[in-house]
DNA sequence: AAATATTATGTCAGATATGATATATATAAA
DNA sequence: TTTATATATATCATATCTGACATAATATTT
């Protein structure tokens, strides 16, 4: 059988796709954010979306993370999931 | 003596006032956290830049608050200052 | 199955962020 | 004070986000 897990630590020795996987895994922790925001609120994108005054379309965009949000958005994505934006920058390397 | 406390809480009852504290409360704190990072960092805006491949005029204008940067742009930032951007959306009702 | 609701994709105009340069202001060093 | 260093402000061109609409694709309900 195929061991996933052996084939990621090969791949990972290629720094170009290391360089798009933290990419990809830091997309994801973004889209999956608002996704959790707006799931624990339990509404809809049209719902979001007119609380934040904008259309669904847009809210697909930033769930897709077809577009890289301005705070501004963050911000309004929030208030209409009934959250608060958090952000922090925590160092990588100890001192 | 004068008590600003007293004052805050007096201008609280304005709901246009509160509005306007919270949005000032928020951008501060992005702020202060790209400022932390900086300094956590011990780096100029001119060597941030440079590692962000941009100008340092628009590192003080990210840090002035004076634009509302996008998610590409802070991890870029937190990237140039050894740190990573960390983001999360934290229920402000509980349930 | 059909009908409905929800989400995704495409296009376009307008707003805003980004990048670059120059310059002003402020802070620190000499 | 002078000099150097660091940060802030102004302007402009370009890129990207944002907002709106239509429509496609998917999921859910009846």
């Amino acid at each position: 059988m195929i061991d996933f897990d052996d084939i990621k630590k090969e791949w990972m020795k290629n720094p170009e796709f290391v360089k798009e996987y933290e990419a990809l895994e830091e997309e994801f922790s973004l889209v999956s954010a608002l996704i959790a925001a707006r799931s624990e609120a339990d509404m809809t994108q049209q719902e979001v979306a007119e609380k934040m005054e904008t259309s669904q379309s847009y809210i697909a965009k930033l769930e897709g993370g077809t577009v890289s949000p301005s705070m501004k958005a963050l911000k309004r994505y929030a208030a209409a999931t009934g959250s608060r934006l958090k952000i922090s920058f925590e160092p990588t390397t100890p001192q």
